[in-house]
DNA sequence: CAGATTTGAGATAACGTTTGCGCAATCTGC
DNA sequence: GCAGATTGCGCAAACGTTATCTCAAATCTG
């Protein structure tokens, strides 16, 4: 049988409320006693049943992560940052995972509700998306991540924006001046936004475009095809002598596109991918420079926030953006240091 | 406040006791009673309160998943599986990753013992290691996954050596002689029992294999490098015919390099991977023909094996190797069907 | 029709913890 | 040295549920 508090309580010769208030740094008592206590408690190996004390209290410590990411590739990095955040503050994580099936969707928010979570997590896979628009009946306190999400609502997404002014930005600094953007679909908000973003940088710095975003696929295909496209006859001085890519993909499919022409990178056009997406970006051939989303720290973020509102602090609504990093490999040719923003 | 029991209990005019036996389906009790009460929980959406059903039955309906898996490229499926497969047994599935830092480890299984987890999956990315080897004094049953554990432990793991069976198998079927074998570091057992498995499926079938397995890096580059090594100036004779690849990255630099010499893939050389790991399989061209792990399905027996080893049904010890599939796509010149095994 | 058996349902305890209230014992000010 | 404040601690209730025991009424038995 596990040791309870009661055990506790009759090592130490005191009753269970007093022995509850000593661990827990409460009531008035004498110090003597409370140190009798918690040597009691460590002598038996004593830990709370958190079950019992969420019973009491009306709070599980426990968060419930809901998503719809079918492949994990934004959500795993997004859970570990969540539950390394809450975990030293007693909270656990709920893993529940339906996979665009509307059904179990329903099934596993229900069974987060059974278990009383104190706080949710809606994470989607894209932000002009609120897959969990019609869930959100019930009075929890809900963070969404990677997701749309309502005016009044609370919304970690990753920055972006400015992952795609330090992508240029760093290109300018490298003193390319021809820079185009090859990115995903239109329909994609994040790559609307990273372009918009590539735009406004260069006419910032006072630097034209090279021509305008090329949208496309996300895939290694589109990057592979543009490379053909821009460079295929091309002469040397009207071609882009940068490439801002709008995911690691695309941008391993634009190296290998000019490696294939004998186009060489970074001495001919640097490449800049986004995602940091390691086993894309470490693979290129030159290793690849390119934006790190931060998402374990998006997911400490939203954990954060979510304590806060759980224990009612305020919390303003709205979207936050989690800072993007520049992570230089080699295929623009710098120095290879990480450069927070 | 939630409605509880106490409330369906006086809207159906009978007493708690009752209203929580016609609910679980126990007890003697009126047909009308029963029926009576239900539509009461009915009225209200009465859903039972997880915690305090735990905190009285001394269990959680909670299974722990602790994972060292960094990347989550093995987790991910593997906890959705899982999840989906326990979540209609009324249990969900609480994640904890640590990021091969023992105290992290530590902190994380505290808190899944404090949370009375009735079960724990501890899984790993190696099915050698055991690196949850010291951790283990609890008494909560517990399965292993995508790592080595104890004689008298239980762990769910792939079944490398019938994938590599049926890859091999696969390209001899499609009437290639010349089958090489390049794969990962002969320090992963993965990579040893793919090798052996493909040495003895040639053998069985009275075919010489070509060479003896290369093994090397579990990258693009090794795949690449071998693409050249092995046909560079090579006469087409002499040249293999096909190559089963220790895995998609494998296969992927492997079909990059042989396209890159002018080699044919499926025409000239045969080529299947293994991991089916969609972003390289899928990417590739021409896309992967490839062995899926089947890690959803490994989730999934290795949540049902815990639930039966909680309610003290007997489970033998030892390892299950969870079937894997061939996956044919366009890179070994097949009909596109899934075959299984 | 009296006793035995079955049926239907309630009262109460228990799970492990926190918490409001109460009550001695000690301290404080004058 | 005495009223009132303070200190130190325990009693008992509560959280929502299930499980054990009890008991009255209904039904069966011969």
């Amino acid at each position: 049988m596990r040791v309870t508090i009661r055990d506790v309580a009759s090592l130490a010769g005191v009753s269970v409320t007093t022995a509850s208030r000593a661990l827990n740094g409460e009531g008035r008592m004498a110090a003597e006693t409370r140190t009798r206590v918690q040597d009691a408690a460590t002598t038996l190996k004593y830990r709370p049943n958190s079950i019992a004390k969420g019973l009491v209290g009306g709070r599980s410590f426990t968060l419930g992560l809901l998503t719809n990411d079918t492949y994990g590739r934004f959500t795993l990095p997004v859970a570990a940052g969540l539950a390394n955040a809450v975990v030293d503050r007693g909270v656990s994580v709920l893993l529940a995972s339906y996979q665009d099936d509307p059904e179990l969707a329903r099934i596993n928010l229900q069974s987060l509700e059974d278990r009383q979570v104190d706080g949710l997590i809606l994470a989607g896979k894209r932000i002009d998306r609120a897959p969990h628009a019609g869930l959100l009946k019930s009075g929890i306190p809900t963070v969404h991540v990677m997701s749309a999400c309502d005016d009044d609502g609370i919304g970690f997404v990753p920055d972006d924006d400015g992952g795609a002014r330090i992508a240029t930005q760093h290109l300018l600094d490298l003193g390319r001046r021809r820079i185009a953007h090859v990115t995903g679909p239109a329909a994609f908000a994040a790559a609307r936004i990273r372009a918009e973003s590539y735009v406004r940088t260069l006419s910032d710095m006072g630097a034209a475009h090279w021509g305008d975003p090329i949208f496309g696929a996300w895939s290694e295909q589109h990057g592979f095809d543009l490379a053909l496209q821009l460079f295929d006859g091309k002469p040397g001085a009207d071609a882009p002598d940068a490439i801002f890519c709008g995911n690691d993909q695309i941008a391993r499919g634009m190296i290998d596109g000019l490696t294939h022409l004998g186009v060489g990178v970074p001495d001919d056009v640097a490449i800049v991918g986004f995602d940091n997406w390691e086993i894309f970006a470490a693979a290129t051939r030159p290793p690849l420079t390119t934006i790190d989303m931060g998402l374990v720290e998006l997911g400490r973020q939203a954990g954060l926030c979510l304590l806060d509102l759980i224990d009612g602090r305020e919390v303003a609504s709205g979207l936050t953006h989690t800072p993007s990093r520049l992570v230089i490999r080699q295929s623009c040719g710098a120095l290879s240091t990480d450069i927070a923003v």
